[in-house]
DNA sequence: CAAATTTTTTGAATCGTTTCATTGGTACGA
DNA sequence: TCGTACCAATGAAACGATTCAAAAAATTTG
């Protein structure tokens, strides 16, 4: 019992030839009855188990699917992942999971694993700038599809999020409930979903003559960065304070909530509402449950599969992006005022 | 440029043999530098990447380990798999990591899946009860290292955390801040987590004559759960308040926290000290910093690591199970109350 | 300079599948 | 009875890498 069992060992055992062990396992209608039964007890018998490295290099490509995330630990990403797993488990592929750590060369690495191990396509999730790499993927004729990333339609298909459409819900939102003066809570607008947020949150804002946005640097994406900025909030007063406050991530917004009731001053949400986007477990098991924007990441992560179907099915390129729309969560933080 | 190249095409690109790439990409030192260049520019040229289904199919085995985890959500494991996917990358293997969300029949699929891959080796957090598949497992002959479950040592190599121990040192924190009459806020006992944990700390509590240990149950290990139970404990009112809480987690640890602090009545840590389980990225950042217990799961990953590794050198099975002391980690909900 | 030794290169054999043209057998209609 | 279909089963060839004994080339030694 030391070397595992080959499909040789199994057609010795059964009595028959190693194609039809072969068509047992991978055509059974073409084999009788009589021959499957004994092929199988002989497998079972055996204990054998197929060598997929072997099939793999006769087929000429796996049956995986390279996923490389920026962060495994960002809910978003976890389930995003699932969702693409689950797709590919329905057509009968797995997926292969990297994590870049938002680290080029980590990313590289985990590019060249995949290419090695022939998988059908790739989906990623690329760090920082990209062009170069990304090139290269598509001159070596691997199948790509951009995650949480628009790109060149002529060059790749691509699922993404349209956060601008996100800010826009979540300001509609707080002046559809009544609020005027409102403010923006977010990290470094080079990163690029911050900034589409805000974009969104100021369209929504102009079609209010009265209204007005400002907009407060906050120095990360972390719920400590929120309650900075909401003690630089609570330190000027009531007279001072927006009515409502939009939050580029929950992070932020759970921070702010903690300096707003930390000091007693201020109640959620009748004095302050407050938003935040991406609907995290957290928001709504905050002390005010937080409303927020949830990006449709099952979505995402089906649709980046199917995409990549598409690709691997169809040999001449035609790319597609498709762009969902956040969806508003409205929970206690945002109840209208005059309710409360 | 429809096939992608192989070591063939390599070879006859550079006038060589096709031995000698071979030797290029595997023992550079037995080839001249002249050859070795020309070879390495006809690599180059043709943008050649090894076919591992080839490669692993002549060695008899892969590169890769496989990896099931019970919930990659939960940060525990996310940590464990970072640690794991570190090491095994130091050692030239990669991580093909599985999530079974504690269902046994994708847990199934994972193994198999696993097996056909021909991994060096398994690491499983198992679902549930278990000897069966594991007993099938090591009838294959795939090494398989247990992670966060204790095994019989005759049969499997394993880590874990001592859970017992973590429990102690909670409850041993809370009475040497001079904390008495103690409350231990935990989800079912059935689960083994959490009857480790509460028999640590009755432990610490009966070395001290005059404390005491009450124990509520918790219908699940989320925030809102911590809620209900807090807000049992603020019903009660001031005099039957216990002096020290410790939650089985640190969701329940939150929950407890957020009913404590809203109704404004009773402050953490002069009144009431808290403490929890795991210290998740949120305890530090809460309202009032949480102090918990860390485990160390960086060590648990890079030691499941190691342990399968030694099992794959070695045929004759000695295996070895290591257990880890948890971490106190102090902050601001235990500090004493007396520097308060 | 030839012999001995070392270094480098060669290429056929091998790993375990899938594929597919071929063979053997059976049934049916003419 | 023969010819024609059809169905099952066969087994050699192929996939692309690594290995290793043997050949070839380069280097050292006497």
């Amino acid at each position: 019992m030391n070397r595992t069992a080959s499909i040789k060992d199994v057609a010795t055992h059964a009595g028959v030839a190693v194609g039809t062990v072969s068509n047992v396992l991978n055509y059974p209608d073409r084999v009788s009855d009589r021959t499957k039964e004994r092929v199988l007890r002989a497998i079972d018998q055996l204990g054998f188990v197929r060598n997929d490295a072997a099939r793999q290099l006769r087929i000429g490509h796996s049956r995986t699917i390279g996923l490389i995330v920026l962060d495994v630990g960002n809910p978003f990403f976890t389930s995003v992942v699932r969702a693409a797993e689950d797709a590919a488990a329905l057509q009968g592929s797995a997926v292969l999971l990297g994590d870049s750590g938002h680290n080029a060369s980590r990313e590289a690495n985990y590019i060249d694993l995949f290419q090695e191990q022939r998988v059908q396509g790739l989906l990623i999730s690329p760090v920082g700038d990209v062009t170069d790499r990304l090139d290269l993927l598509r001159e070596r004729g691997v199948p790509t599809v951009l995650v949480d990333r628009l790109a060149d339609e002529s060059k790749f298909s691509s699922v993404a999020v349209d956060d601008d459409a996100g800010g826009y819900l979540a300001a509609r939102h707080l002046l559809d409930t009544g609020r005027r003066r409102l403010a923006f809570v977010g990290g470094p607008t080079s990163i690029r979903q911050v900034a589409d947020r805000l974009q969104g949150a100021q369209r929504a804002v102009k079609e209010e003559p009265d209204a007005s946005l400002e907009v407060l640097e906050a120095e990360g994406q972390t719920v400590l960065a929120g309650r900075s900025a909401g003690n630089m909030l609570v330190a000027r007063g009531r007279a001072e304070l927006p009515e409502g406050i939009f939050c580029a991530n929950d992070l932020l917004a759970l921070g702010v909530m903690q300096s707003l009731t930390m000091t007693h001053t201020f109640r959620i949400p009748e004095d302050v509402a407050l938003i935040g986007y991406d609907d995290i477990d957290f928001a709504a098991s905050a002390v005010v449950p937080l409303s927020s924007v949830r990006q449709p990441t099952q979505l995402l992560g089906r649709t980046a599969i199917e995409l990549l179907s598409e690709e691997v099915e169809s040999q001449n390129p035609v790319h597609r992006s498709v762009v969902f729309t956040p969806e508003l969560v409205v929970r206690q933080s945002t109840a209208a005022p005059d309710a409360g």
